[in-house]
DNA sequence: GGATTCAGTAAACAACTGTTTGCCACGGGG
DNA sequence: CCCCGTGGCAAACAGTTGTTTACTGAATCC
């Protein structure tokens, strides 16, 4: 019944890393509803169901408890998107398999997609910076599959990086409307965001061809 | 040195839209280090130099606030994409113009930008519901102006709104990102976005033709 | 097994919040 | 000219906030 945590890490640090989360989890699921520059120090410790001055033993303040959160929002992602870039397919196949995951990742994580897109440009300098960073190694990570395939062949580095970027700009952007949608809306939003991609690949193919 | 406005309203009601302008022009600039969510009232009304009670004589609350804040904000914004599209021209001149007028909206409203990014997926549903519904409607527009144009013949109506959402995400993110960024940045960013718009306009051409 | 470390506690702090009340002063319509 | 409408004010309201203090008790170390 009790995490793997226990056996290695001691009852005394176990017990710390189980309060910190369940800070963190009370923290993603409160800004569902407002942002973080708003969060109030009490009103996680209120639900979590300790006293606030325990919340120091954890975090400086509530924009380390957001950075915290960036790293695990992120990380989930992370995963993800190496799982879709391993693949060597058809162009059209990939295209298919890429929204298909990121419509699952917002199904499976919807505070986390939440929180990313909504402390993207948020209140919290911290956060955002950390948010940026983040996303620009996925773009190093993207840059760096895309340069591998054939059709890059002749490409500057710089070429490949700014069509990195657009596919992640493009993800996040799908990532957040997905998000507000009903499951129905859903449907019409995933074929946008294919027939989008299917342009960009086009655009791709084309490039310094024409 | 008086408004316009003084020889049409009387000195009551321009007294009010004076005072109201002030609470918005306070709110923008209390706006670029916060999010709205956690933006008081007492705030506003104390940098006016106004009592707390006066708000009321203008906003329910903080959320219609910021509903208004989203009309000044997007209304110019639409002024700049009307102009663009006015122009009928070279593709290539088309793109550097748009990511002209871009930068030079930011350059002249740092703070409506920042907030229209900020709470497009903030913490207050009223205003991201607000900025959702303007977004739509420069969708609707650069779709009927992309229609106009033959490079658009044999489009179906679907895809060429599929394709000025694009456009327009494109514009939010490029319009953010100048945000974030030293003057010598904001070159390299003027180029990354010229380079993805040209790329997507490459695709434009090519689709449904391959 | 005794000493020590430290996650979590309870209580108090001043400072702040949104909202309501009754009031005033003054511009504008009759 | 006077009276009504109303934008703005001062004061008080009950709650809430972040942070500090001194503390307790149990896991850990030697």
């Amino acid at each position: 019944m009790s995490s793997s945590t226990h056996a290695t890490l001691g009852v005394r640090q176990a017990q710390k890393l189980k309060t910190r989360q369940a800070l963190l989890d009370a923290a993603l699921r409160l800004l569902e509803e407002q942002s973080l520059s708003s969060l109030g120090l009490r009103e996680v410790t209120r639900v979590v169901g300790v006293a606030p001055a325990a919340f120091y033993r954890h975090f400086r303040d509530m924009a380390e408890l957001g950075v915290a959160l960036v790293e695990e929002s992120l990380g989930s992602l992370h995963v993800m998107i190496r799982a879709v870039l391993a693949e060597q397919q058809e162009a059209e196949e990939v295209i298919d398999r890429s929204v298909e995951a990121v419509a699952d990742h917002v199904r499976r994580h919807p505070a986390h997609v939440r929180f990313i897109a909504r402390e993207r440009h948020g209140g919290v300098r911290a956060v955002r910076e950390a948010i940026a960073a983040e996303l620009a190694r996925f773009g190093e990570e993207v840059a760096a599959a895309l340069a591998a395939q054939e059709v890059s062949q002749g490409w500057s580095a710089e070429d490949v990086r700014m069509l990195a970027g657009l596919y992640v700009d493009h993800l996040v952007m799908t990532a957040s409307a997905f998000l507000e949608a009903s499951p129905e809306e859903g449907q019409a939003i995933a074929d946008t965001a294919r027939r989008q991609l299917r342009l960009i690949s086009l655009g791709r193919r084309h490039w310094r061809a024409a």
